[in-house]
DNA sequence: GCTTGACATAAGCACACACTTATATAAGCA
DNA sequence: TGCTTATATAAGTGTGTGCTTATGTCAAGC
């Protein structure tokens, strides 16, 4: 029943901070890499490293101006996260026990063998 | 902007499609780790390392019952990521040029650290 | 044509991760 | 009391990831 897009890589795509990073910063609009690769503390390798993560994610595309390659977010792979997301949005605001939650929490652990 | 969830822990915890399983199961009922271990050729063991990996995210809570530990999908962390999709999706959607229009657009009571 | 600027690719390394088997703990039961 | 069930933790191992430096490519400008 899956889409056949690739949460796998979107989901470990987004599982880096720099990479969040970016895409955040591209939410903003198109940018180049040495725009991208600014902000952080990484060497400009590191930085197209990660783009090509995200553009393999279906997360980010690429366009093609000179010398420069500007990247855009792309749709499709956004998208497909969302709506992974939503069937378990949608059971938890359906679901929810608020009360079940707080004695989970509250459970007594006289024996210490939690965590 | 933080939610005082994990983002990176939420993400990185989802890319495993083993994992992104667990909480699809969990998405229609508390299970005990013996009923989430079932579909997998995998061993128990690596299924309790993996609901403390989506307990650690937030993702997931246990309860006590006798020897068993049911596990069971906990609304924050699911909402947090949730949340930071929204984000994209809407800029996405709007074709927005600007991130600050989008966080003006957004509802208020979203946007900051509540309580 | 040669240099520069913007990027991609390659190789190597340290560390993180998913898995395994083996063992520990705790509750229920004969 | 011991045996079984449910789960957690430990230790070891192969594989993956993120970073670096070094180098390659390709378009622009002189």
């Amino acid at each position: 029943m899956d889409t056949g897009l690739n949460l796998d890589a979107a989901f470990s795509a987004l599982a880096d901070p720099t990479r969040r990073a970016i895409v955040g910063r591209l939410a903003k609009g198109e940018a180049t890499v040495m725009e991208l690769a600014a902000p952080f503390k990484v060497t400009q390798p590191a930085i197209s490293q990660h783009l090509k993560v995200l553009e393999d994610a279906g997360l980010v595309v690429r366009r093609v101006e000179g010398t420069k390659r500007p990247r855009r977010l792309a749709k499709a792979g956004i998208a497909a996260m969302d709506q992974w997301l939503a069937m378990l949005r949608k059971v938890l605001e359906k679901n929810y026990d608020r009360l079940d939650e707080v004695l989970a929490d509250m459970e007594p652990q006289k024996r210490g063998e939690r965590r």
